[in-house]
RNA sequence: GGCGAGGUGCCGGAGUGGUCGAACGGGGCGGUCUCGAAAAUCGCUGUGGGUCUUUGUGGCUCACCGGGGGUUCGAAUCCCUCCCUCGCCGCCA
């Protein structure tokens, strides 16, 4: 959530900066302008109100005159109140749906074929014969049942079997490992959540086509461990001298893919549930952006252990994700697509999400915290990369030296 | 799921209709004392909003004692409802 306060104050700049991420944000904008300014003016008049009441109340003892005057006081106010009430809950569902605004140094552009490259790390490996796609290689190895997963769950669904189970639990404790030994603190959160921590993060309101919600209970699936991990210290004001927090969790994320039906329909690429270690920041102003640059790297560097080809990119305004001032993509190679593939994705949300969940810092003078998030790494996709990457023309699978004390084996056969 | 107890400021803990933003204690911050520290002692110490502004760690004002609603001239205090925590019983990985 963007501070009301410098929309106000300078509703220019702020239109100007939201048009980068969507042109047409500066409609939402005016309209929130135009409500804040009905709020305002309702509070004052209330609150003369109830000020002249209060007064009128201390002498209501034995003053019965008083004591009308407060009656009609009182109707005018319950209209005053219940205006606003109407009004308020509009202003703040505005509020919530603006994204949060890019930050000076992302570049440009309208969508992610305008994203920037900044550096690469490996060459593509060169194949002398025609290299399968992951999906392919999995079934034949005996450690994908697709057909199963979609009787019993449908379409988006697998069970990983036997080495592939193994290999998936191998990459979690891996990554997790890796993430410790950096000093980020292991957690393990609630993968149900309430609402007003999904608006907390910025899913809610305007993603919930994207969540699975447990409609009995008013709780949703998580879609990121981001969602309980930043939400770890809602409602809190951590002391300075602790910063930076930070976390990293092993979940499942769970995700309706809805408006991608005919995307990545083979394969592990896009599941309904994958699994994805995640890390989070929670810091100062003065070095959050400092710490978006350590997050990437700590994320890169798994991929740098494993030896899979991989790319960051710098998304552009137009590709930024909703809570996000900055974001960078770390992009794995898949030789059976020819491409690099997102496998984490950086972001500092600097205090948009703090706000919303009212994380505070303080050493002399209390203010919001940045937050930061990034996948370090998605496991799925980083099971295909392994797969892909280190296939053998025979069918079978060297596992990366780094993973081999994990999985147990060299090979996979 | 059933019954019982309880939710008050940074913490503990009073307060059962007006003078309560809230006693008292602890903590924190500042002063005195001290060579220094401790002890003692004095003072200060919540958040959010509105408005004014000679923009000052500013004035005035409103709201907030788990959430929402109600009674009343007036609610932390009474009533309803929801949520949460703790205890016991039941069920259960």
């Amino acid at each position: 959530m963007l501070d009301i306060e410098l929309i106000r104050k300078d509703p220019e700049r702020a239109k100007r900066a939201l048009s980068k991420k969507d042109p047409s944000l500066e409609d939402l904008i005016e309209q929130i302008l135009e409500l804040d300014k009905d709020r305002r003016a309702l509070v004052s008049q209330s609150q003369e109100l109830r000020a002249k009441r209060n007064s009128l109340s201390k002498i209501a003892s034995n003053d019965l005159s008083a004591r009308e005057q407060v009656l009609a006081l009182k109707s005018e106010l319950e209209k005053l109140e219940s205006e606003l009430s109407k009004l308020e809950p509009r202003l703040r569902k505005l509020l919530l749906s603006v994204p949060n605004v890019p930050a000076s140094s992302v570049p440009y552009g309208k969508s992610e074929e305008d994203n920037l490259e900044l550096r690469r790390y490996k060459e593509p490996p060169r194949f002398d014969f025609e290299p399968k796609p992951h999906w392919e290689i999995g079934v034949s190895l005996g450690i994908f049942d697709f057909e199963r997963a979609s009787k019993v769950s449908g379409s988006r669904f697998v069970y990983l079997t036997g080495l592939g189970a193994r290999l998936e639990r191998a990459l979690i404790n891996f990554m997790l490992d890796l993430n410790i030994q950096k000093g980020y603190k292991e957690v393990l959160p609630p993968h149900l959540v309430k609402p007003e921590i999904l608006e907390g993060t910025g899913q809610l309101p305007k993603f919930e086509e994207e969540l699975y919600s447990c409609e009995r209970d008013n709780l949703y699936l998580i879609p990121t461990a981001e969602v309980p991990l930043t939400a770890l210290y809602m409602d809190e004001t951590l002391d300075e001298k602790d910063l930076p927090i930070a976390l990293t969790a092993y979940t499942p994320c769970y995700r309706r893919e809805a408006g991608s039906y005919g995307k990545d329909i083979r394969g592990l690429i896009r599941q309904h549930q994958f699994s994805k270690v995640e890390i989070v920041k929670i810091t100062t102003p003065e070095t959050s952006y400092e710490e978006l640059e350590n997050i990437t790297k700590d994320a890169e560097s798994i991929l740098q252990a494993l030896e899979i080809p991989y790319r960051v990119v710098a998304l552009s305004t137009g590709d930024l994700g909703f809570s996000s001032a900055k974001t960078y993509d770390i992009e794995l190679w898949l030789p059976s697509q020819g491409r690099y593939r997102e496998v984490s994705s950086c972001s500092n949300c600097e205090d948009f999400q703090a706000r919303r969940l009212r994380i505070k810092i303080k050493n002399h003078k209390t203010r919001f915290a940045h937050t930061l998030n990034g996948s370090a790494l998605a496991v799925g996709r980083t099971l295909c990369a392994i797969l892909e990457n280190f296939q053998q023309k025979d069918g079978s699978v060297i596992i990366p030296k780094a993973l081999q004390p994990y999985f147990g084996l060299e090979r996979l056969s």
